[in-house]
DNA sequence: AATTAATCGGTAAAAAATTACTGAATTATG
DNA sequence: CATAATTCAGTAATTTTTTACCGATTAATT
């Protein structure tokens, strides 16, 4: 089990774990990287190489790995297994949907707390989340016993919010503002970037589009 | 100008957006391939590769290039100049935020309706947008003119929201439901992946406490 | 007007990621 | 109990991506 994964393998990891939890689901007890493969379609010696970078033990020849172990050790590689808690910063649509959102459990993170200057929010409760005054950040992170910080404040408070979290002694920054900010690099920084998935999308309309137009 | 963009250069794309977009707004008017490259700290060559295969001209020694065409090249790739209409389908929190959101113009991406089956949404506005009836999108979906479907339902109804937006003839899904969802290969489909950004940050989370336990 | 400094595009080299192959091991089947 | 069918791990080959280099070109400077 080497821990030196590549970026694109760390991209791959939640698939397999997405499609592992639902195949232990449906009752499968053992899976093989073939499997695993065609169900993603991907090239089955990517997938061996995926799996042997995470797994802890050996395949079983002609029969494949114990899936209940092997989620297990997905969970533990990508840090689902402890439970990390976050704080949010910026309750605005966004940032009340992601309050709202009940899906982080699955990804081991949980939202202890949350932060906006809006008088008109400081002190109210959404979603059994309290929300603190930003002003006061640092004092009140370090009772909420947080790791992560989620930015959701507009594009041009994000760098600011970014310098009082990492004062406040945060360790790790999920960016949703669509925005560049920059940290000191021992703090860990992971963007949520809206404009790169649309991009894709985006770009094969065009690629589309003008292979309408040639015909 | 080639049009065999990598996933690799596709998803630096919108990056590179970002940042001239800026810059043009800080009043830069030429900017060299040198010069974003020490921005967003990638290498030199690498952006000049990238910026050969989304430019329309060449560059001017010693000065770079016009920040304003670049901008417009990168917009044509992008597919960001030509206003793409989308639906939204599911209006719980975060389709909400999402019919708040207003970034998305920055991209080019219109929302022009929503799609719940929740009598108590279906005639209401939100953000100026109507809530329509989803078990009549076949119908509705033709006189709105979008191409584009962005999905926000929980993970049990996605690929069922997906299939009648397929039908009712959507050219590309964008996928905010934590699932993966299959469309015949002509439909586009991107998806718009937390697990996957959150992956990233907490695997090396992960990583550091491990190393503390080492020392 | 000549010189300097900086950039460009194209090609070549290096590194990284993916795919293919091979032999050994093990379970299931006949 | 022997055979056949899968699967695994490890190594090798291929492909893709990234980095480095080099001569040509052009704006700014003297």
């Amino acid at each position: 089990m080497s821990k030196n994964l590549s970026k694109n393998q760390l991209r791959r990891l939640p698939e397999y774990l997405t499609l592992l939890r639902n195949l232990k689901q449906n009752g499968i007890k053992y899976i093989s990287c073939q499997t695993i493969a065609d169900c993603l379609n991907l090239n089955k010696e990517l997938v061996r190489k995926d799996i042997a970078a995470v797994s802890s033990y050996d395949g079983v020849p002609n029969k494949g790995r114990d899936i209940v172990l092997l989620i297990k050790d997905f969970e533990k590689i990508l840090g689902y297994d402890s439970s990390h808690n976050a704080v949010l910063v910026g309750v605005g649509s966004l940032g009340k949907a992601l309050l709202c959102y009940d899906g982080f459990s699955t990804y081991g993170l949980k939202i202890v707390g949350a932060f906006d200057r809006n008088p008109e929010l400081i002190g109210r409760t959404i979603n059994d989340i309290h929300i603190y005054d930003s002003r006061r950040m640092f004092g009140t992170l370090s009772t909420l016993n947080a790791n992560i910080g989620i930015i959701c404040v507009p594009s041009g408070f994000a760098q600011e919010v970014a310098n009082d979290l990492v004062d406040s002694g945060i360790e790790a920054i999920w960016n949703f503002a669509p925005t560049k900010i920059e940290v000191k690099k021992d703090v860990i920084l992971s963007n949520m970037d809206m404009a790169t998935s649309l991009a894709v999308l985006s770009h094969q309309l065009y690629l589309k589009k003008n292979k309408r137009k040639e015909n």
